[in-house]
RNA sequence: GAGCCCAUAGUUCAACGGAUAGAAUAAGUCCCUUCUAAGGAUUAGAUGACAGUUCGAUUCUGUCUGGGCUCACCA
C-alpha cells in the first residue's frame, strides 16, 4: 500500500533528525492539501522545544525521494502534505479494472479463524428489521474478514426453548382446536409464522394475567426443557416451521451458515459444565440456585441454574462455547453480534470461561454490542405485536421499485436487498437507528440503489465502448488531468485501507460512506465530461476511471452483502 | 442507587485529536435534440450546557441536562 511505503519513508527521514515516534497519515479532506499529511510536526514540537514550522521543514528535507511521492509541501501550522504521483495511481486503476486488489492483511488476517456468531433468531416468532439490521452486519463482517485473509466460520444460535415459545405453544394447546391448526398447516410459512405471533402474545396476556394459565405455561416450558409430554409434537411441528423460514429468510439476503445451533442442544451439557464449574469453586449455590458472584471480578452476579434445576441462559451458554471452541479446530477469535442490553450476561460468561479454561477463552470472545433498530413508536416488541416484519420491509420495497421503474421482478429483488441492507449498513454499527420507512427503502441519494445505478452507468457506458481498454494513457503526458479524473483517479487506492479499517474496527459503515464518496465523485466526472466521444488518449483514460470505478463499487458492494445488476 | 452506550442542519447520518464540521432528505432555483435524470449543479441550514487538558477539541477528562440499555433464577 501506498500508505505504508509512505510511512516507511517519513520514519526514516525521523530517524535521520534523531526522532523515533508513532506516526500517521491522514487523507486531508480538502485536495489542496495533498493526498496524505501528518501532523508529526506539530505533534514533536513540544518535546524538540522547535517550531513546528522547523521541525517540519526538517523532515522535508530528510524525506527520501523515489518515484511515489511527487511532492511534499509544508504548509501554516506545521503540517506536512504528500502529494502521490499520478502514475502510481494509473498503474493502480489499471490493476484494478483486472481485478487485483491487495488488501493488507490484518492482525487478525492470515491463517487466523474467526468465527462469527450472528442472526440468532428465537423460533416461534417473526425475523423483523432488528434481525436484520445483525443479519446485515454479521454477513458483511464475514465478507470483510475473508477480503484481509481470515478463515471465517460462520454460525447462528438460534434460540428454540424457553418460556416465549412455552406461551406460544400454550395458546396452540389450549386455545386452538385441531381443525383451526389443520387451515394453518396449509399456508405459507409466512402466514404460518404470522399465526404463531398471535398464539405468543396471546399466550403472554394469559401468563401475565392468570396464575393457574401461568402454572400451565411453566409446566410446558418443562415438558420441552425434558422433551417429553404431549405437547412434544406440535413443539416440534411449529419449530420446524421456524426453521423452514429462517432458511428461506437467509437465502433471500444472500446468507448461510456453517453450523446452526439450536439453544435445545445446550441444556443437559449446560447442566454438567455448570456442575463442574461448581466444583471448582467458580460457581456458587445461593438461595437454591447455582450462580456466578461478580463482585470480585466488578460483574454482575448472574445465575447459571435456576432453582428448578434448568440451565438459564448463562448455563447454556458454556455449553455453546465449549462446542464452538472445538467444532472447528482453535478459534483465534469469536465475534458475538448481539444487542447491548446483554453486555452483562457476556462479560459474565465470558469470564466465567476464562476461569474454566484461561488458555482457551482469555482474550478470544467478543460482544459486538450493535444497537437496535427503534421505532418512532419505541421499542420493537414481539410481546405486544409492535414490530415490522424483515420479509414485509422486502416485499414492499420491492413492489414500490417494480411500479416506480417498472424493471422485472428479479432485478427489483436484488435492489430491494440493497436498499434495505444499506439503509442498515451506512449507520456507525453503536448507534441506534430510528427506522423510517421512506429512509429504509430509499432509492436516491446516499443508497444502495444509487450505488448499483452508479454501477450500472459504468458498466452501460463500457458495453458501449465495445470494452476495449487502450493503454495508452499510460505515463504519456496525461499529468494534466481535469480535476474531476484527478479526483476520481485518486480515490481507487483507498479501497484497502477503508477495508483494513473496516476489519479492524468492526465498521461496515466505513465501506458504504467510501463507495457513496466514489459514486459521487464518478458521477460528477460523467455529469461534466463525455467519455466516449472525446480524443483516443482521453477516451482511453475515461474509460479506465469508468471501469475501475465499475470493479470497485462492485467489490465493495459484495463486502456488504449486496448484488450488483448489470441493467435497470 | 451503580454501571455501559448515545447526543452534530427541521429530519436521518459522516468526520484516525487537525486545516473551511461533510452528506442525504425536506425547501428554493437551474441542467435531459447529450454515454441511463434512480443523475448533476446551486441557495439557505448544525457540534445539548459549563469547565479542563492541548499549538489545535465534534473527538480526550470532569460535572450537568436529555435519551437508550443493564444490574439473581426470561432468552
Amino acid at each position: 500500500m501506498v500508505k505504508d511505503k509512505l510511512l516507511e519513508n517519513l520514519k526514516t527521514a525521523l530517524k535521520k533528525i534523531g526522532v523515533e515516534e508513532e506516526v500517521s497519515l491522514e487523507h486531508p479532506a480538502n485536495s489542496n492539501f495533498g493526498d496524505y499529511a501528518t501532523s508529526i510536526a506539530l505533534k514533536l514540537a513540544k518535546t524538540l522545544k522547535k517550531n513546528p514550522l522547523q521541525i517540519a521543514q526538517e523532515i522535508k528535507k530528510n524525506f527520501p525521494k523515489d518515484d511515489l511521492v511527487e511532492k511534499v509541501e509544508v504548509m501554516k501550522p506545521g503540517f506536512i502534505n504528500f502529494w502521490i504521483n499520478s502514475n502510481y495511481f494509473l498503474d493502480f486503476a489499471r490493476e484494478v479494472t483486472e481485478g487485483k486488489f491487495d488488501i493488507p492483511e490484518f492482525y487478525l488476517g492470515k491463517n487466523k479463524k474467526i468465527m462469527i456468531e450472528f442472526a440468532h433468531p428465537n423460533t416461534h416468532k417473526l425475523f423483523h428489521i432488528g434481525h436484520l439490521r445483525n443479519i446485515s452486519i454479521g454477513e458483511s463482517l464475514v465478507r470483510v474478514f475473508e477480503a484481509v485473509g481470515s478463515k471465517v466460520v460462520r454460525s447462528n444460535y438460534q434460540g428454540d426453548v424457553g418460556l416465549h415459545i412455552a406461551k406460544c405453544i400454550w395458546f396452540i394447546k389450549y386455545k386452538s382446536s385441531e381443525k383451526e391448526l389443520n387451515e394453518i398447516r396449509k399456508k405459507s410459512l409466512q402466514e404460518k409464522m404470522t399465526y404463531l405471533g398471535k398464539a405468543y402474545s396471546a399466550g403472554q396476556v394469559a401468563y401475565d394475567k392468570n396464575e393457574k394459565l401461568k402454572k400451565e405455561i411453566i409446566e410446558i416450558n418443562g415438558m420441552i426443557y425434558k422433551q417429553r409430554g404431549d405437547v412434544l409434537a406440535i413443539y416440534e411441528e411449529t419449530r420446524k416451521w421456524s426453521f423452514d423460514y429462517f432458511d428461506e429468510i437467509y437465502k433471500r439476503v444472500y446468507t448461510k451458515f456453517d453450523r446452526l445451533y439450536p439453544e435445545s442442544e445446550f441444556a443437559q451439557r449446560g447442566i454438567e459444565i455448570c456442575k463442574l464449574a461448581e466444583k471448582k469453586g467458580i460457581l456458587k449455590r445461593s438461595e437454591g440456585a447455582l450462580v456466578f458472584v461478580g463482585k470480585p471480578y466488578g460483574l454482575d452476579t448472574r445465575v447459571f441454574i435456576n432453582s428448578l434445576g434448568y440451565p438459564t441462559y448463562e448455563g447454556k451458554e458454556l455449553a455453546l462455547a465449549e462446542k464452538e471452541f472445538s467444532e472447528f479446530g482453535e478459534l483465534d477469535k469469536c465475534i458475538h453480534v448481539v444487542t447491548p442490553e446483554q453486555t452483562s450476561f457476556f462479560k459474565v460468561t465470558f469470564k466465567v470461561e476464562e476461569l474454566l479454561n484461561e488458555k482457551k477463552f482469555k482474550d478470544i470472545q467478543y460482544h459486538l454490542a450493535y444497537e437496535w433498530v427503534k421505532l418512532k413508536q419505541g421499542k420493537m416488541s414481539s410481546r405486544t405485536g409492535n414490530v415490522i416484519e424483515a420479509e414485509w420491509l422486502i416485499d414492499k420495497a420491492k413492489e414500490i421499485i417494480i411500479q416506480k421503474f417498472k424493471c422485472d421482478g428479479k432485478t427489483a429483488e436484488i435492489i430491494a436487498i440493497a436498499a434495505v441492507k444499506y439503509s442498515f449498513l451506512k449507520n456507525n454499527v453503536f448507534s441506534q437507528i430510528s427506522f423510517d420507512f421512506d429512509e429504509s427503502i430509499s432509492l436516491e441519494g446516499n443508497s444502495g440503489p444509487y450505488l448499483l445505478y452508479t454501477y450500472v452507468r459504468t458498466q452501460s457506458v463500457l458495453k458501449k465502448s465495445d470494452n476495449h481498454l487502450g493503454t495508452t494513457w499510460i505515463k504519456d503526458g496525461m499529468a494534466n488531468f481535469e480535476k474531476e479524473e484527478n479526483e476520481l483517479l485518486r480515490v481507487f487506492s483507498n479501497f484497502q485501507e477503508v477495508v483494513y479499517e473496516a476489519a479492524k474496527n468492526f465498521a461496515p459503515n466505513l465501506i458504504a460512506n467510501y463507495l457513496y464518496d466514489l459514486a459521487q465523485k464518478y458521477n460528477l466526472f460523467y455529469q461534466k465530461h463525455k467519455i466516449l466521444e472525446s480524443d483516443k488518449k482521453t477516451r482511453n483514460l475515461r474509460l479506465l476511471l469508468t471501469k475501475a470505478t465499475g470493479q470497485v463499487i462492485k467489490n465493495g458492494l459484495y463486502l456488504l452483502g449486496i448484488k450488483t445488476v448489470e441493467k435497470m
